[in-house]
DNA sequence: AGTTACATGTAAAACGTTACATGATTGT
DNA sequence: ACAATCATGTAACGTTTTACATGTAACT
């Protein structure tokens, strides 16, 4: 899947490793990132199946840097899964309610300090979100011609994130609300 | 990760691989699943780790099966997880919205077959999770003797399954009309 | 003097999926 | 006859993370 984040951005524009990272990182971040040397061998994989084609560009004062663009391969294979429907919902893989799951045999503090902590951390994503408008993404995200169609569908994604934060917010309030009163139901 | 959530069921009582496959997909499986081969290898290595012993049960009519216990390291080691917070918020990856983000040179209706699609199936999700009641997360879960705690745990997990496939609709609801009328105004 | 930004990579380990292999019993 | 349930595993492959290694320039 990586491959396909990388090609995405390479149909926009070339890029190197180190600026695919950081797009990723302000752009796709909340349902997407990947680690630097992930995104290296990740390109250098593409190269080989003729995805994309690299040139090593010299900088005085500065570390050489590998370009990537995109070749017509790369584009057919972005297009066929682009147009390639899921036919399955995501599994996903949630730390916090599996140790909510498992958390009842512990001193119910334990794990309300936890939900206190996350809740917490998501409201300050949330802010994060809220501030950041279309343009932000547009700027950060790769200083890329983007048609009409890609503004909604950017702020389609940036809109899932906010909604994901408000959910899981709630999530954590009520869940804090339900063990609080059942202790104070206990003593 | 795995290893606790299968130190975790140990935890109620002694278990074998495939039914610690059958109670996962029955009570976690919307924020924790793992596959049948890789249960047997993280038991295995669990094992290594003087976590859980096992014994081999004969039975006529019926393979073998090899019966799991959790030990007293392995209980230590579950409450040092259980214990430890956690600091930061989970990354979590949605090949949906990644389809999303660079659907923008694709033909609107390709993306938007998709998003429907996925309506359905996030619907169905939803009226699954909405028809399951804590006496069945309880029985196909574990048959484990859960405290009081632990039902007001289990169905808050089952409770967030609820928000956020609501949370899901919603968004690909909205996002659905933000392209149907982005395409009726260019016609 | 220490950190961050720039820039690329290797090596090892951990984690996860898919396919294969076996073999009896029960239900359709 | 065919598929599903019970039950365990190996092998190969693919993905992801973490740690290491290098080196300059700018900022604090």
């Amino acid at each position: 899947m990586l491959k396909y984040a990388l090609l995405g951005f390479l149909n926009y524009r070339s890029l190197n490793g180190y600026e695919l990272k950081q797009i990723m990182e302000s752009s796709t971040k909340n349902f997407w990132h990947a680690d630097l040397s992930q995104i290296y061998k990740a390109l250098k994989s593409l190269e080989a199946e003729g995805c994309v084609v690299s040139s090593l560009e010299h900088q005085s004062e500065r570390p050489d840097r590998r370009n990537y663009e995109i070749t017509e391969v790369g584009q057919q294979a972005l297009h066929n899964w682009l147009a390639s429907p899921l036919t399955t919902t995501s599994r996903m893989k949630e730390e916090l309610l599996l140790k909510v799951f498992f958390s009842g045999q512990l001193n119910p503090e334990t794990i309300l300090t936890q939900l206190r902590l996350q809740r917490d951390l998501h409201q300050q994503q949330l802010a994060h979100y809220s501030g950041q408008t279309v343009e932000d993404v547009e700027q950060n995200a790769s200083s890329l011609e983007a048609p009409a169609l890609d503004k909604i569908l950017w702020e389609s994604t940036r809109r899932a994130g906010i909604l994901y934060e408000k959910m899981y917010i709630t999530w954590l309030e009520e869940t804090i609300a339900s063990i609080e009163s059942h202790g104070a139901g206990e003593s």
